[in-house]
DNA sequence: ATGCCTATTGAAAACGATTTTAAAAAGTGA
DNA sequence: TCACTTTTTAAAATCGTTTTCAATAGGCAT
């Protein structure tokens, strides 16, 4: 029997008698045979594979998104593969090198850390993606919120309950959507007639402990925030611990509004207040956006922002 | 020029000429060339890519596990590529099909849900290991901690507390570390005299609400618990949260043991005190005797258990 | 019996690289 | 100049599949 053949009853090609369907299958069980991808997927150019390029798997919301993508590739037989690059634009790139060198049939990058040209220019040849970091860029598909109006209704939703002075925790790293959701902060004080004041504004990093350390900070201030936006959950976490241990009550002396609704979000009590971003959605629609792409002959370079919404909960006295 | 020619420019031959080395890379520059490694793993049938096979990216200590394996094969020339079976035994076996067909050259299942049966028949063709889940079958690659031990420790530390009524909130799902966990629960109670008395073991989830849901029975009981022992600190959390919010003094009226040392358990106040386990050398020990496996004649199918300690908090009064 | 069509099969080419083998070019010494 | 070695290059084999193309066999109508 020729390879030919037995190539064809592995893929259930028609044209083929049940006599060597049943001989191959025999062979097949009896020898534990399974095929080389690495054949295969070079005759065919194609690996039914896509990468999924994080930074690391510690932000616990990416789990969703993951479950977006693979959901939505899995629907159409591609397998999802996650690679995290430790935040080093260096190491992104060399993962983006399994894409150049056909080992994935297409990438998503999570929240890219390398510049937005670099990725245009790839995205020209290679099938790319973005997710929850908007590009400034044009021309690259990507899929996220609008981290500018999220900052805009947190912070809006803060002057609403007649707060004047809100403080705001974000990160030193100037990620895109944390320049977003600062913007949407200040076009939410500027509407309000607030005036900005850089004092009550604190950069660090994304960790518990700077919250409690822009906490500490603004306490010392003789003029101190009534409320406090962070672009960031654990962020807030830290600094409503700081504040319950020095004995603000939260809810009334101090508002909180965090971003990302995370587990441990609403299991200190109170329950923090945060914006919700559609997880899974995004991973899912980023995905299929993609796997379009691939079959289309002019891609679809658009961004799309999916809608956000506020969980109120106790620390905003709600 | 030949292809034999450009191949060797590429792999950094020695026999090659000045001249031919600068034409070649002018060309790649220009062109804007990578090689197919579809066409090179094929002919080494080789792909120096480990995977890592989990159940989800939500457990958050998986990132230190994965990070460990990533110091390890990086250093080795691995790339590490990591797939989620969400807890799914079937999607676990068609993962593994990356494995059958040469797409990586290893894996490595952290906390498998596949029997362990199956995992020994595979590794005997295959390059597998098995990390933070002992198997009970001789034959396999594995790296963990002592869990059994890690739950005796616990426990009795609760009972050198003096307290000698006490729960454990523990999952229904049995994985080889909860069941290890609980044995040494066991085994702590037996040592100092105290009878094992099934009111007190409460089965749920990894979930924070099973936390509470737990303590919620336990206070029903007319013999309350007096400390608790949970399985992971997220469903320690939960109970917590519960039993500060029903004005329980933790610490003193009860006390609590977690485990896994996330993040969170040092945030709530009174902060947790939990077993933490060696993630981080634990991904660097399975990855790097996997690929000392790999090159080895004889495969090394030992299981290593890598010390862990407990961290004393709040939460037990220290 | 001849021709035609269909179902099945096998041989061979193709995918893109690496590696082996052989031959050509260049260098060396007498 | 010739023989011999060394360096460099080209050609061909190889990896394990899929796919194309041609060939064979059998059935059926003429």
């Amino acid at each position: 029997m020729s390879v030919a053949t037995v190539s064809r009853v592995l893929n259930n090609k028609s044209n083929v008698s049940d006599e060597a369907v049943h001989a191959v299958n025999r062979a097949v069980e009896k020898l534990g045979y399974s095929p080389n991808f690495l054949g295969r997927d070079l005759r065919k150019s194609e690996t039914k594979r896509i990468l999924a390029i994080i930074g690391s798997t510690e932000e616990s919301f990416y789990n969703d998104v993951l479950r977006g993508m693979q959901d939505a590739c899995f629907a159409q037989g591609y397998d999802v593969l996650i690679a995290t690059t430790r935040n080093d634009p260096e190491h992104e790139m060399h993962l983006l090198g399994m894409l150049f060198s056909k080992a994935v049939d297409g990438a998503v990058l999570l929240a890219p850390k390398i510049d937005s040209k670099t990725i245009l220019d790839l995205s020209k040849k290679y099938a790319i993606a973005v997710c929850l970091e908007r590009i400034d860029t044009e021309g690259i598909l990507c899929v996220t919120i609008n981290n500018e109006r999220a900052g805009f209704d947190a912070t809006s939703y803060l002057i609403g309950k007649g707060r004047k002075r809100i403080g705001l925790i974000t990160t030193k790293i100037r990620s895109q959507s944390s320049v977003d959701r600062e913007n949407g902060y200040r076009l939410a004080l500027e509407k309000a007639g607030i005036p900005y004041d850089e004092r009550l504004v604190y950069y660090g990093d994304y960790t518990t402990e700077t919250g409690s350390r822009a906490f500490e900070e603004f306490m010392k201030l003789d003029s101190k925030p009534d409320a406090i936006f962070s672009i960031s959950d654990t962020i807030s976490l830290g600094a409503m611990v700081y504040a319950h241990e020095h004995g603000c009550v939260i809810g009334k002396d101090i508002l909180f509004f965090g971003f990302d609704n995370i587990v441990y979000s609403h299991l200190f009590i109170p329950r923090l207040s945060t914006v919700d971003q559609p997880c899974y959605l995004q991973g899912k629609t980023v995905a299929e956006k993609l796997l379009a792409n691939m079959k289309s002959e002019e891609p679809d370079t658009s961004t799309y922002m999916l809608p956000h919404s506020l969980i109120l909960r106790e620390s905003t006295g709600d």
